[in-house]
Formats: structure tokens, C-alpha cells, sequence
RNA sequence: GGCGACGUGGCCAAGUGGUAAGGCAGAGGCCUGCAAAGCCUUUACCCCCGGUUCGAAUCCGGGCGUCGCCUCCA
């Protein structure tokens, strides 16, 4: 398996650290708002990344944070006359809650800043024993960026190259303008800790480290982020866990690209930004995540509704077919024709074999998807031909694979065995007299009056049929093996 | 200004040395009583210029353009 390592600017082959089994971190959200959809890129690429590890046999252990305590946080409390302990608190729910909507596991721990005041104060200590960080008169704690021989290694930057745009803000007390800060004095009215110098609260780039640290063990396998987190956070992160433990923090960096609105990228300082939450209101989780699958995760992904809707017609086509597939094998009769067999067979095998070469290249869920887009266009073809003598066995192992693939990838199809409605019962009654309570056995009665009434080329009442249903929201299918309701 | 990435058909996009996957949308055709679904066909000077090579979308140099980071940001 190759992983582009984005500290190296290479692929490089994976080699977990310990044996089979991969440790991973991936910078969770700060808790101040509800996400949006450039936020749900990362956190939905990096899903698929540890869905395809743990698919390819290693045992994953997936950390990821909670950022409950931060700037934003306070103020958006202040706004709303509530204490930030509130804000987090519900913005932490809402974030568990839409990432489950979206398809997105859980991770196996996933630990709060506010929760690891100890150990981040505890590395704190160590830096500043070690000579990498100092204590400011004002309480304020910074780490000295200059201690660090290696910094600027994870973002690819020099040091030199940082001096311009960097500043000091009035009222810090950094000695050198790239210092950062690793512990902030509290401000009258903030949440803070007892520290030994005093009470305050961590810097961002102190939580991510000290979380590390402390549930997975450093170095670890991958850690990941979106783009924008490079520098400064992960170069800051990386410069603490390196200063205070001197043991290396992470062995692969991966970076996810933006996710852009008419080529700008979405973010709640631009404005410009969907929420997860009102894309799920109209869209399934399945086609919002099929359309970013279809660009490489490092790649740059111009969202538009368009393209939504467009996944959600591939989705449904695709759904279709692993729909059509499995009908068409307890409907089968007949002679199969081997050949035709086969050959669906072999296009399984191709399509899983070059989904699996994509995936282990550097996660290229666009080529693994192309593989079995191509599939369903076989299997289509394979139905038309085969009519209602289809191979059981061939049909059922190109469904269970197409169907496999996709829920590799956490795109769910649309519930393939969705009930036919009650409300058919009455439909049946009216038009062919049935009167028993068997929804799927009155269907049949349905189709075998319109396939007679076709028969004798009466028109007006095989449309009047297919009408009364579509005003239910169901359709018929016409195809090669005989007609079927579904819904529509 | 510094650093980095990118520029492939109407839209999106994979492909990093051997002659252009796939999706969506459009058009035409097949099938169908009509439709739906499905299938088939259909459109590429791979941003421009130069170089390396038997051969380049793919490597090198230059240009133009876009985006990101350098400040909170997934």
C-alpha cells in the first residue's frame, strides 16, 4: 500500500510501526458551531481511509479530538449570554450526532481538550525543563520556535521564509515574534486551570500533542488533517511532541484538500459555507460522500448542487443495478447461459481487482469507482441478455461485490429491500378485486392485469394501472425478466 | 513578497513516459404499444512556447492562469 506523505512530498509504501496494526489521529473539530461541508471532506476522507486500512487487514486504532475549550468558543458564549461550557457541550453533540448521519464511525477514543488539562500541563513542564519553552511574566507560557532545530519540516517551510508575515499581537509577551503560545493566562470571565504559573488554558496546538501522546503512544502511524492545519498546527504540534519526547511524533502526514464554492475555498470566515446539516436535510449522506469520492482526496473539490444532484443520479443507477441483480436471481428460471455467466464473472473479478490497486495507490477512490461504474454498466448488459435465465451464482457475486465495494467505502445504497406500501392493498382491491392483506402477492396480481390488459392491446387501462401507482410514488420496471413494482 | 499545489471533452474527474478511465449533462439510435429503466453511438490540438526522448498529457526549462498556506480555519 502506497500513502503520499505530504512532510516527504512523496508516495511512500506504508509500513505500519508495530506489525498489523495502525495507529492514527486526525484533528477533530472546534466546537463553536455546527461543521460544514469542508469540514465533512476531511472527516469523510479520512473515514474511507481507515475504512480501506481496516479492509486490507490492519487492526486501526482512530483517535480523534474534541476541541471544547478555544477563542471562538468564549466569544460565541459572550454573544449568546451562555458559558462556554454550554456552547461546547451542544456543539459537541451536534457533531457526534451529523457525523453519525454522515456515515462517519466513530472513532475509538475520542478524548476532550478540557479533559486533558493534567497531561498538557504536564508536557508543558517537560519543555520548559528541556529549555524549548519559557514562562512570560503575564502567565502566558510560550514554546520557543528557535529551540527546534527541525521545525518547519512537517509544513516544508524555513524559518526565515516565516519572519515577514509573522507579528506580535499587543499584549503578548513571546520574546521572539514565531514563538507560540502552549498555555494562555485567563482574562477575567474565561474558563481556566490552576497551573503553576497560574491560572490560564491551553493553546490549540498543545491539545492535539498532549491527546496523542497520551491515547496512542508516539510516534504514530498517520496523522491527518485538512490542508489549512499544515502550518501552523501541525508544525506546532509536531514541534512540542518532538521537544518534549524526543521519540518522533508522526511517521506519515496526510493532508486533504479544500473543499472549494465556485473556486474559492468554504469557510465560515468567507461566508461562503453549507452546513452538513442542510445538506442532509435534502441529500443522502450516500450522494453527498459518492460525489467527494469522485475527486482524490488531496485534490482541490469544487462543490456545487449540480454535481450533488448528478451523484445522486449515479447513485440511484447504481443502486438499480445491485436492486435488479438481486431480483432477477429469485426470479430466475430457465437454462443460464454459461458463457454469459462467465463473462460477468470475470468483469467481477476485474473490477475488484483494480478497485483494490486503486485504493492501496494512495487511496484513489476515483479510479476504484470508475472500476465498478464500469461493472454496473456490465452487469446491465448481462440482464438484458440473459432475460429470466440468469445464473444465480454469477448474479449474486457481482451484487454482493458491487454492493461491498461501495459500503467499503461508507456510501450506503439506498435500502435496497424497501417494502412495497400497505396502501397497494387498496390499489389492489379496486382494480383486479384483491382483497387479501399480502402486499407483495397483491403486486402480483397488479402487473399480471396490466400484462393482460396489454395483451389485448388495451392501452387506457395498462396506463390507468401504471398511473394509480405513480401517484403512490411507485413505478414500473419493464425488464428483460418481466416487470416489477418499485418505488419510484 | 515567500512556500506549495494545480491547469485533461459542456461540467466534474482518473491517469505521471508508449499513444486519453469513469461520472453527470446534451444529442442520435436500439428496445417498448407509449413511457420508465437499460444498452449502443457521439464530441479532447490533455493551458501556451521551447527542450530531453524512438516516443510526453506524463520528464526538464520558460510563460500565462487558478487555488491554498504564510493570521483563526477541515
Amino acid at each position: 500500500m502506497k500513502i503520499y506523505n505530504s512532510k516527504t512530498h512523496k508516495k511512500e509504501e506504508f509500513r505500519p510501526i508495530e506489525e498489523g496494526k495502525v495507529r492514527m489521529y486526525v484533528c477533530g473539530p472546534t466546537v463553536y458551531d455546527n461543521i460544514h461541508i469542508g469540514n465533512a471532506r476531511t472527516f469523510i476522507s479520512f473515514d474511507v481511509i481507515r475504512r480501506w486500512l481496516v479492509a486490507a487487514g490492519y487492526e486501526v486504532t482512530f483517535a480523534q479530538n474534541l476541541t471544547d475549550v478555544d477563542d471562538k468558543i468564549i466569544n460565541r458564549a459572550n454573544e449568546q449570554g451562555r458559558t462556554a461550557a454550554e456552547v461546547a457541550e451542544e456543539f459537541s453533540r451536534k457533531f457526534i450526532d451529523i457525523m453519525r448521519a454522515a456515515n462517519v464511525m466513530d472513532p475509538d477514543v475520542r478524548p476532550r481538550a478540557t479533559k486533558e488539562i493534567g497531561p498538557m500541563i504536564g508536557m508543558i513542564k517537560t519543555l520548559i525543563e528541556g529549555g524549548y519553552a519559557y514562562a512570560a511574566d503575564n502567565g502566558d507560557v510560550y514554546f520557543s520556535v528557535r529551540s527546534d532545530p527541525s521545525y518547519g519540516e512537517v509544513s516544508g517551510r524555513k524559518i526565515d521564509d516565516l519572519m515577514v508575515g509573522a507579528r506580535i499581537a499587543a499584549g503578548e509577551a513571546k520574546r521572539d515574534p514565531l514563538d507560540f503560545a502552549l498555555w494562555k493566562a485567563a482574562k477575567p470571565g474565561e474558563p481556566s486551570w490552576p497551573s503553576p504559573w497560574g491560572q490560564g488554558r491551553p493553546g490549540w496546538h498543545t491539545e492535539c500533542a498532549a491527546m496523542v501522546h497520551r491515547y496512542l503512544g508516539t510516534p504514530i502511524d498517520i496523522h491527518g488533517g485538512g490542508s489549512d492545519l499544515a502550518f501552523p498546527h501541525h508544525e506546532n504540534e509536531c514541534a512540542q511532541a518532538t521537544c518534549a519526547w524526543h521519540e518522533g511524533f508522526a511517521n506519515t502526514w496526510m493532508h486533504t484538500g479544500m473543499l472549494l464554492v465556485d473556486g474559492e475555498k468554504m469557510s465560515k470566515s468567507l461566508g461562503n459555507f453549507f452546513t452538513l446539516e442542510e445538506v442532509l436535510r435534502d441529500h443522502s449522506a450516500a450522494a453527498l460522500r459518492l460525489l467527494m469520492l469522485q475527486t482524490h482526496y488531496r485534490s482541490p473539490l469544487d462543490f456545487s448542487w449540480e454535481r450533488l444532484e448528478g451523484a445522486e443520479n449515479s447513485l440511484a443507477r447504481i443502486a438499480g443495478t445491485v436492486k435488479n441483480l438481486k431480483w432477477a436471481v429469485t426470479h430466475a428460471e430457465g437454462a443460464a447461459d454459461a458463457e454469459l455467466a462467465a463473462g460477468l464473472v470475470s468483469a467481477t473479478e476485474r473490477a475488484s481487482a483494480e478497485f483494490e490497486a486503486c485504493m492501496n495507490d494512495d487511496f484513489n477512490t476515483a479510479g476504484a469507482l470508475a472500476a465498478y461504474f464500469q461493472l454496473v454498466t456490465e452487469a446491465n448488459t448481462y440482464l438484458d441478455q440473459a432475460g429470466s435465465a440468469v445464473d444465480e451464482e454469477a448474479a449474486t457475486v457481482c451484487a454482493v461485490s458491487i454492493a461491498g465495494a461501495l459500503a467499503i467505502l461508507g456510501v450506503k445504497l439506498p435500502e435496497i429491500e424497501e417494502p412495497l406500501p400497505v396502501g397497494l392493498l387498496g390499489v389492489a382491491a379496486g382494480l383486479v378485486g384483491y382483497t387479501g392483506d399480502d402486499v407483495d402477492e397483491a403486486a402480483e396480481k397488479i402487473l399480471a392485469a396490466r400484462a393482460e390488459a396489454r395483451a389485448a392491446k388495451d392501452w387506457a387501462r395498462a396506463d390507468a394501472i401504471r398511473d394509480q401507482l405513480r401517484d403512490m410514488g411507485l413505478a414500473i420496471e419493464d425488464t428483460a425478466a418481466g416487470s416489477r413494482i418499485k418505488h419510484a
